[in-house]
DNA sequence: ACCGAACCGTAACGTACGGTACGGCGACGT
DNA sequence: ACGTCGCCGTACCGTACGTTACGGTTCGGT
């Protein structure tokens, strides 16, 4: 049951936090939102209510402060700018939407977005910050130098990083949310993606739809 | 106060049902998940929280009702099979698509699958079937007379409307459940996808990446 | 006029949870 | 050695909600 250990690896209290907050994390995919209760948290953690109150204030803080502290595992490696050739393009394109894929499929990522959509007002900020809009500016700088070395052509990058999103996502996010469990081939599906979207904004081919 | 009348219109109880339903659905919208208390049901319903468990057993029985009562007000009208040329494919396919996008960016959508991701175990698969598997099933008709018809190409019909479910909502489904209130031009982004989808799928041009 | 069914309004009950208070205990500095 | 600090475990409090129960009222049928 005891899932930390009494501080005996001699971490001091720095890990310690961080441990809750993946207590929170495996309640939540494990139990659901629903049972997620501060009695929960304090019990699988080995610590008292009262030390959770200390450290995060209130419940809202402890599943906000879990939020950010799952985004930044979730951050990916920046992609190399270097030599984009048309092989490159389509690998780092690949990369984005597996991972992407991935991490959208992940028990852990439905649980955090259901319990963000059910409070929207005060999380859900913090997870399209951190989910849809964050992979937007680290894809975007990929699309524009992409363009700049005339491998694609759009009038608007947030525009075309819509479609690859949409392209690469389709109904899986939704599927997934709802309790859909089907499986997935993140790789099959970033490449065809990939496929798609160069096909609409690849600059080789035909540079149909670029406006 | 009292929304709904004592049945002075002479419906007798069979719009009562609806009626309560209808109350729960602008609970849902104007107050949120969390404010959906059997209380305010009952008293915005006017009727006793009594009659509410005599009618729907329980609180997840009046959810449930009330899933199934929007779904079937959102059906939206069949289209026309007859005289399928490629300006009623696209005029078929830019109706599905706006239709789509305007029903998922409503605010009672919204509310719905918000309630229903937090319970997804319960209420998800009936917002899935009556959702996303609903709408494909009567897209996937239309997809298979164009292929007939030979204004479009592909292998999977079920892939393909994927990738039209994706082309058209792209973000806007998971943004506006993670509250991102945003202006949506549904009949502009319509066009856009079906542009897009024809350009992937169409036969007239070249048909790329048709498998 | 009378009966019974359905329903309204409200009170009541049990439970569960967020948040707080308290006693005890091990660790650490002096 | 000893006081202090932080934390654990648990008990506790107030509240809110789901659910049930009950008295009073309306209304259709006979």
């Amino acid at each position: 049951m005891n899932e930390i250990g009494l501080d005996s690896a001699g971490e001091g209290t720095a890990g310690r936090r961080e441990a809750v907050l993946d207590v929170v994390l495996a309640l939540l995919v494990e139990k659901g939102a629903a049972a997620l209760t501060m009695t929960a948290v304090a019990r699988r953690a080995s610590c008292s209510k009262e030390t959770l109150y200390k450290w995060f204030g209130d419940r809202e803080g402890l599943l906000t402060e879990t939020v950010r502290w799952q985004a930044s595992k979730v951050r990916a490696g920046a992609y190399d700018r270097q030599h984009l050739d048309a092989g490159a393009l389509r690998e780092s394109l690949e990369g984005f939407a597996a991972n992407w894929l991935t991490v959208i499929s992940s028990e852990t990522s439905v649980a955090l977005n259901r319990i963000a959509i059910g409070q929207a007002e005060t999380l859900g900020g913090i997870v399209l910050a951190n989910g849809r809009f964050a992979i937007g500016e680290r894809l975007k700088p990929l699309l524009l130098d992409a363009r700049a070395a005339g491998l694609v052509a759009f009038d608007d990058a947030e525009e075309a990083f819509r479609t690859f999103f949409g392209l690469a996502g389709r109904d899986v996010q939704i599927r997934r949310l709802l309790g859909d469990r089907f499986a997935i081939d993140a790789a099959a599906d970033a490449r065809r993606a990939v496929d798609q979207f160069l096909a609409l904004y690849g600059a080789t081919k035909t540079p149909a739809m670029a406006g």
